[in-house]
DNA sequence: CAATAATTTACGTTGAAGCGTAATTCACTT
DNA sequence: AAGTGAATTACGCTTCAACGTAAATTATTG
């Protein structure tokens, strides 16, 4: 169970995870952001080109947010901000 | 302090703060990512559609990474993933 | 195994990101 | 206040995401 993503794939792998532990389709996803069924897949299948925009209007249907994090995780957040 | 972001504004501004913590210009920024510092620019100043690609490119120069997190924060990760 | 649902892929169209280059505006230091 | 560096903005160009629509492929269920 990786939360953490660094790369597209990593990104829309999770995207994924979260969407099906809420037994969701991608066509829920779709009705709820007004995105096409197309663009979440091209999402959840690592598609770097992906706009910023799409991906928070996906996260935010699903009820999720950021958290930017030093890479490594053995790193104080406090030392880096 | 702010680590968490669900808008495209919030986003760009823990990025230009990471950045500034390292004492790094958005040219320095430029010259690990081969984007333009005007590219840079649009994506702190919170610019929507910036791509997946871009925005990734330049939190790995900072040596971050993404944390997928429920909102509000109260709620358990296992109850989500 | 059929059905049925879900996901992926296709095609033409449109809008905009990021590019090169350069100018302009803003910030900081002397 | 001047000078230097940093950040923002501009313009023309190329590339491609996301769109509408629809077909094809891949689970999933009876």
């Amino acid at each position: 169970m990786d939360l953490s993503a660094r790369t597209a794939e990593q990104l829309g792998e999770a995207i994924r995870r979260a969407r099906k532990a809420r037994g969701w389709t991608q066509g829920d996803i779709s009705a709820r952001t007004n995105l096409r069924v197309a663009t979440i897949s091209s999402l959840e299948n690592g598609d770097a080109g992906t706009k910023l925009a799409t991906l928070l209007a996906v996260m935010a249907a699903l009820g999720l947010e950021f958290r930017l994090a030093p890479r490594g995780g053995s790193v104080e957040i406090e030392d880096i901000f």
